[in-house]
DNA sequence: TGTACATCAGTGAACGCGCGTTCACTGATGTAC
DNA sequence: TGTACATCAGTGAACGCGCGTTCACTGATGTAC
């Protein structure tokens, strides 16, 4: 049953990408390794031969799954991403949705190694947003600003989805909190300028 | 071996309040009934005797930390409640804290009823806020601009504390996180008028 | 008010079950000559 | 290039352990007379 270097190579990397949509789904405590080999396409006996333990996968998919929140939001800036995330459509898609907003609940009772990955990711897509938002062309006070504006900006949108999750399906409540957060968002925390960079009025005062 | 009837409902709310607090600090998957039975001061046997089963007692402890949550708001107006809850004093005490802030991760993957009560324990501490901070005698119109800027505050707060604890102890950035929305929650959000209403700036265009 | 009996909160052993992990085994791949 | 052997990804049974839950038992409380 021996499997070719490269074939062990991409079904480590799917079993990787599989856990990580499984962590997302159903919380760390939520998926036995029984289960997500099964889900990944395999026996679970296998899962030793490419991972130490399932604390060790657990942070290498929070990883991989913070890692691509900061890649699909290069090129974006802050308010496509806030169009996006703030959303009914991202809320009913934990699986497939950010890693911040569906596991920092459950990161932050895990040992130290998550919580540095979870540190990591936060900001790597501070980084991204801020560069395509703004280019990185801006001076040390434009750039803090710009990073207050971020990370503020993160904040809200991440406690509007978990507050909309927390809710029941199809409660009028959970879609309020979308609604309400993602106008207000996009309305208080920066607005276009004619040459295209943002002027950030609720900290205007430290510019 | 029997109890005062007195005695036995205090044992049996001792156990929910026991309960509640681990819950906030370990997650409902990361507390067995024993660990939480001998918490309490009992062995686990006993467990049944109170409920019908764990999730019957996750329902309960959560109606009852969410009641706190409310309760503790009455009376604390909006700019209040934000100084005290986007803390690391808050933050770094789980058990004691927001039930909200701690479990609504967790609460996302958990049946209905869970939901049902955050959904409930939502809707009661926006009321609090809202009576605490500008009292009951608004029209409708203020009403719902008031409603709205506490959902908005409210998702902010959460998030704030949710990602601030997904990060590593003594990480810069936690601290940052906290730092940064609590300043733009309470400048942005709304500001104080001279007869001690709120205007709220970023949403006047509804009023 | 006293007495006899029923109730039931709390105890601690035991249950089945699923978890993370280990292990002997398989057989195609990789390597040495 | 062909042959012989070593490697190791994947299999599936088995392991110990802790979980939620059940149960027979205890003995002070509650109740009926």
């Amino acid at each position: 049953m021996r499997v070719t270097k490269a074939q062990a190579k991409q079904n480590r990397a799917h079993i990787v990408a599989t856990a990580g949509r499984l962590f997302r789904e159903r919380g760390y405590d939520g998926v036995g390794v029984a289960d997500l080999m099964a889900a990944a396409g395999f026996t679970h006996g296998g899962f030793y031969k490419h991972f130490g333990s399932k604390a060790d996968l657990m942070a290498e998919a929070s990883a991989n799954g913070l890692s691509q929140n900061a890649a699909q939001a290069e090129g974006r800036d802050a308010t496509e991403f806030v169009e996006r995330y703030v959303t009914r459509e991202h809320r009913d898609v934990r699986g497939d949705g950010c890693t911040i907003a569906a596991l920092s609940g459950d990161a932050a009772r895990q040992p130290e190694d998550i919580r540095k990955e979870f540190e990591a990711g936060i900001e790597n897509l501070l980084t991204a947003l801020q560069v395509a938002s703004q280019g990185d062309t801006l001076g040390d006070a434009d750039g803090r600003a710009a990073r207050t504006t971020m990370i503020d900006m993160l904040a809200h949108s991440v406690g509007a989805i978990v507050l909309s999750r927390a809710c029941p399906d199809d409660s009028p409540l959970a879609d309020e909190i979308l609604d309400v957060c993602r106008k207000e968002i996009l309305a208080s925390t920066w607005m276009p300028t004619p040459n295209g960079c943002f002027a950030t009025p609720s900290i205007s005062e430290h510019a």
